[in-house]
DNA sequence: AAATAGTTTTTAAAAAAAATAGAAAGTATT
DNA sequence: AATACTTTCTATTTTTTTTAAAAACTATTT
């Protein structure tokens, strides 16, 4: 039987605060948390007791007497299991409380189709990994997991893969499975928590964040939390009527965003283009291959080369299209372009601008702010490990 | 001096959720404030000394002891100044504290133009009101009023009309002129309001209004609570690229939604379908008249006219695509139909929903519901005595 | 350089609110 | 009619917040 210690509630939130400002004073907590200074002391010096929080140094003099400042302790073992899932690679790491990585990042080919097998895979992937780095289960905070997909975190099921799990959820059968906490969220969402949490929108309350990768994705914060909508599907970006384009998208409509600016297609263009004789930095490395893998690509546009630019350019132009829509519709304060596809920084924003010079009221324009993720390579990891300390009981 | 009474914020919370339900038990009380029994008998009891609320009977049996109920006391003479602004017409109501009409509510014509007399003729006109209403303005709570345009509630200036009041923001300057707190916020929100509360979207979390007018307008709640986006402008629905038309916008842009569906403009194709030999109900009256008021295309619409039907459903359908852009991004649980268009009722449902089912991923589009107001015509007025109640200090 | 005024944090005491437990009032069943 | 069961209402205890006071430190002035 589980213990449930007083202030549980708070004890919880205190944690959360320290995970993600580091050093904070009793004063601080107590602002953040709106509880009195002497309940905040008091449950404090518990978590001292227990050894999840320890003494640090004096904050730095502002004016009076000088705070004491307090942080996790790195003494008590605790660590989260992070997983990112797209729809070919799968990611995994292991975080102390500190975001330190604890054991080193590996990845596995997993192709995302709809085949018993897959679940099977998936978690042998994540029990060999966990079992090899020797940790003990009962440091194990939980497993987050950001995947593509229509996710209901809530209920712990993704409508779209993983779904031969029985009549248990993903999330029920991957925890039965793995022995501890399992949380599971929609790949955009949890790079927009990240992106709340240590990204360029700390802090902040109406943050959007368009997730560029295989699809484009969209989290949202809303009044300084996760949206979700009523049922847990809210950022179906990728699907709105935008583009002119005549091309048939996957889920069966024309018009669709993702048809013109996901990443696959971005990539297919290119070598389309070279096939029929585009001139690129690029050329050797395909011709060679016979493949063209993303990140070559983003890197590529980068430095300039004028074929990729160019292709992604075009598609950078429709997401500002896309965009001008939210800001719209959502007036948020920061638009933040993160995922894969944000490798490639700068080239994106010309397009975007022009995109939201031509399709906003300016206006409503010089409300919103848009910038380019830099957490984004690892964006999706830090989320899910978020997801976890968000949801997990410490013990 | 203002002598600020003890649980004053308490007091504004209950008196609330008397308005918003008439009549209520002290648990139902403390569950819907989330506060302790006794708190809320101790305040009831201060509501009850002042007049404010007055013990009612005991409530249906629930299986135990019956509970006592509550409700506003009509003897305590507190009212509401509900004002509803258009491009057109401005209309005035004054509600008691039970939402009946104290004072027949009156219309103006008042084009909304920049220039100073429009102030000028807006403030004299309330004034005049208020003034043959004879209730002395101490029992007048304040003023609320739903008007078009770039509306920032909280600092209480509207971007779009009414700037002329000098260095002060317009909601102080008609606070100063008609001596009592006046409060200002966009049609579209006060509208999503009332529906919010009084409407199909009651108690519900997520909810969006569509406000079909002399614009299209939309009214956002998001959590329960009216969502404004970080500097007061979101719901800006009107102008998002959707429409193929090549007509200009009056907001300089091409695809506004607003181009092809506003109710003007329906009204203008009707007038020119019918001067080309359209043959309509509404014909009789256009040559007699020369012109064609809204509400009658509407009620011709209503009651079958082929002329009036084809062209609201071509505005209803282009609606509809912008409803599955809504439903796309923020997954909710209604989307209401409302504002003056609403009167046509059941008409624009069948292009709706054809719309969607075009335009939106199924499986989302499953998940929320779409109504017409029952609201509708006075939805606007009802929405900014609500903005009053939802503001003002009781006295 | 010591004294003092001004900050801010921390601890202690008082006041307020919530949680708990018990009494009262009503319903349904035997 | 009596008993068992609900639910509301009231009183008591516990928890939490508010307020006040003390402690720790900085900066300025003499």
């Amino acid at each position: 039987m589980t213990v449930i210690k007083k202030h549980h509630l708070l004890r919880k939130d205190l944690i959360k605060h320290f995970y993600y400002n580091k050093r904070l004073t009793l004063t601080e907590l107590s602002k953040l948390t709106h509880k009195s200074l002497p309940l905040i002391t008091t449950t404090v010096n518990s978590l001292i007791e227990d050894g999840y929080v320890m003494e640090h140094e004096l904050a730095p003099s502002t004016g009076g007497r000088r705070a004491l400042t307090f942080l996790l302790n790195s003494q008590k073992q605790r660590y989260v299991v992070a997983v990112a899932v797209d729809q070919m690679v799968t990611q995994v790491v292991i975080y102390d409380l500190l975001n330190k990585v604890k054991m080193a990042p590996e990845a596995t080919e997993l192709l995302l189709v709809n085949e018993p097998v897959l679940v099977d895979k998936f978690t042998a992937f994540l029990k060999d990994y966990i079992s090899r780095s020797e940790i003990p289960i009962a440091q194990i905070l939980g497993v987050g997991i950001g995947m593509p997909g229509f996710v209901n975190a809530e209920q712990g099921v993704n409508h779209s893969f993983f779904k031969s799990t029985g009549d248990v959820s993903l999330k029920k059968y991957l925890t039965r499975e793995l022995g501890v906490p399992v949380f599971i969220d929609n790949d955009s969402s949890v790079i927009a928590l990240a992106e709340l949490k240590f990204g360029t929108g700390k802090n902040l309350k109406d943050v959007l964040v368009v997730n560029v990768g295989w699809g484009i994705g969209l989290g949202m914060i809303v009044n300084g939390a996760l949206f979700r909508g009523h049922s847990g599907y809210a950022g179906e970006f990728s699907h709105i009527p935008l583009s002119q384009s005549n091309k048939i998208c996957s889920c069966g409509k024309r018009g669709c965003l993702e048809v013109d600016t996901s990443l696959v297609v971005m990539v297919e263009r290119a070598k389309a283009q070279m096939d029929t004789g585009g001139s690129s930095s690029m050329e050797l490395s395909y011709t060679k291959n016979g493949d063209l893998p993303v990140d070559q690509f983003l890197h590529a546009a980068k430095s300039g080369d004028p074929l990729a630019v160019s292709i992604l350019s075009d598609a950078a132009f429709l997401i500002g299209k896309g965009m001008s829509t939210l800001i719209h519709i959502m007036n948020p304060k920061l638009i933040v372009l993160s995922g894969r596809g944000a490798i490639a920084g700068k080239i994106f924003m010309a397009p975007i601008q022009q995109a939201i010079n031509e399709f906003c009221i300016p206006w409503l324009a010089e409300q919103t702010e848009i910038q380019i993720s830099t957490l984004a390579p690892e964006a999706e990891l830090l989320g899910a490990a978020t997801l976890v300390i968000e949801n997990c009981n410490f013990n």
